[in-house]
DNA sequence: CATACTATGTTTAGAGG
DNA sequence: GCCTCTAAACATAGTAT
């Protein structure tokens, strides 16, 4: 395209838009792939710049995650979700949001152990429950199952734990499985 | 100050800088707000554009943690620990991070759930034994915190549970509270 | 989905208040 | 720490590939 042609049809260039859902797929599509790079690169260089942790979680259009983090999402996420406040550590807790219950047994005292203990309890009841009526309504294949038994998940550490599940209020049924 | 003398020290405006750590504090502060307030406002402008759901976490150099989340650092969190892999559904998953278990009771077979239910037990053994070792360091305020035992903690939904920890090779003793 | 182009809008480093 | 100002550096909308 010729630069005539380019000014006639309102040349190219950026114009300024207004922050508002774009309606069309494709430009959509488009500013997301590029605003997304733009997105991330600045998360990096504020990362590096200023030697602090950050991570960033991208849903697409479409559902796909894409994500950042410095050190390591996983690092920040954890971090992060020490920092917020939870019934356990209210008093000393900075952030407005509050999610997962952090639990750190050594800095936890007897009535909250207690507590822990109590809801451990309960849940344990409630797995059992799950796996009893699972084996009523499957009994030949649950019995195979429950013989095999391998071990696949990996062992609680020796020193340090931590549970976390979402707040009473928190919507799981929600979450889409990608 | 006049234009001489800005042309004089070098002149306003930015300078191009070095991608690297910033070395000098003050400079390095200065630049962390700057460039945290600019990193927030393209994850709003990407998450309006494109109708998409982003979450940002950032921790200062002083370790203090700022987010966004749209619609909520929460939902966004929690997305996105459904959506990478773990134990209970590596075949369906996507992203290359592992992190969480994330475990949803309605999605388990029977071998899944003795095994969840043998976590929880191990985890209570330990719990308990932390509460024992607590009481014996300090049985006076112990006995009394145990008779009170108000029940601070959100009650364990009745449908569904998800609980969460940190795999094996996971530091948690790198984790800093605020 | 991604990349190349490029005019133009946006961000921000440095300086000062 | 906060803010303002400025100009240079940077990001990106529209377009085509």
């Amino acid at each position: 395209m010729n630069p005539a042609e380019i000014k006639k049809k309102g040349g190219k260039g950026r114009r300024k838009i207004e922050i508002k859902r774009i309606e069309e797929e494709q430009k959509r599509q488009v500013c997301f792939s590029k605003r997304r790079q733009g997105l991330f690169k600045k998360a990096s260089e504020l990362s590096t710049l200023c030697g602090v942790e950050v991570a960033v979680v991208v849903f697409s259009p479409a559902g796909k995650p894409y994500f950042f983090g410095q050190p390591s999402v996983d690092h920040v996420l954890s971090h992060f979700l020490n920092a917020v406040p939870n019934p356990s550590n209210q008093d000393q807790s900075a952030g407005d949001q509050s999610f997962w219950w952090d639990i750190d047994l050594h800095s936890m005292g007897v009535d909250e152990l207690k507590q822990y203990e109590e809801i451990l309890t309960k849940q344990q009841s409630v797995v059992t429950e799950a796996a009893q009526q699972c084996y009523l309504q499957a009994p030949e294949a649950a019995m195979e199952q429950i013989e095999a038994l391998p071990y696949a998940f990996p062992e609680v550490g020796e020193d340090d734990y931590f549970l976390c599940w979402p707040q009473q209020d928190y919507d799981c049924l929600d979450i889409v499985p990608i």
